[in-house]
DNA sequence: CTGAGTGCAAAACATTTGCACTTGT
DNA sequence: ACAAGTGCAAATGTTTTGCACTCAG
């Protein structure tokens, strides 16, 4: 089982000093149990039928939450909705300009602490994360398309 | 003045086969002048004196056919908002999280052709484009901010 | 002259908000 | 018990669309 090793949910919640709702756990362990980068719109409609009377509103306040919480990291596909991804490790991301479909790229990452401390030094800014996204189309895609 | 050594914007038009309207020519002549990475709507302002009926539905529009003519390139600020770029050279942004201020990064992009022809040959997908985004606070936002 | 472009208003979405009701701790 | 969370509906903000009018080539 995918907790095996490490917290279980409510204790993740828990310890990050959220209220553990049963709607919070489930958003959760979808996001950590799929590959697929979901919307709001996909979660919900995923956990419709175990929370019938789950709102979109929840969901967001949700997502919004955990990104700030840092529990989740949240990216953009190539129309602008937003995604979540469970994994808040850093990683490039593969974005399909035609379906919208996103991929990790397991690939290091460019920027490294050094990088950033040098940017952070030399444009004033103070950098707190960056994100890597490649466009393009993905191998469905690539086939369907003549251009 | 900008054009001396390029295309006048009209010929770069005529070039890529778009119909030269006064719009779109305001549209990139703004573009091409500002690092303000502004979005649809600074456009309309900014041009909204010199064209008073001059709608959001054509800055959509025209923004669009730049973008898939390879004129322009497109991102998002922290918000989402699109925000457009006249510098097509790809290149990092600092994106500020709390005003949504887009700076470039003067510095070499980390992805060069061969690693692009890496992740296509091992991914399957076909890049196209990449983006790298730094976000954090920019200066003016760094010194307002106490958190 | 004619198809492409523009402006307007309405529509379509994604996301946020206010508020009464419900629930975790 | 009570502050915090949820669900609903309405509001917001951005982007798209349909269509009559206009204009660049």
């Amino acid at each position: 089982m995918y907790l095996s090793n490490s917290l279980s949910t409510l204790e993740l919640l828990k310890k990050n000093k959220i209220k553990a709702t049963p709607q919070r756990i489930a958003i959760y362990n979808m996001l950590v149990n799929t590959k697929q980068h979901p919307s709001v719109d996909i979660i919900y409609k995923s956990l419709k039928k175990d929370f019938p009377s789950m709102s979109l509103a929840t969901i967001y306040k949700t997502v919004d939450m955990f990104k700030e919480a840092g529990l989740i990291q949240e990216l953009k596909d190539a129309s602008s909705t937003n995604r979540y991804d469970a994994n808040i490790q850093p990683h490039p991301h593969l974005i399909c300009i035609k379906c919208n479909r996103i991929d990790d790229l397991e690939m290091d990452l460019p920027f490294s602490e050094d990088i950033i401390s040098t940017i952070n030094d030399t444009t004033n800014y103070t950098i707190l994360y960056s994100q890597i996204c490649l466009y393009g189309y993905c191998p469905d895609c690539k086939m369907k398309e003549r251009k």
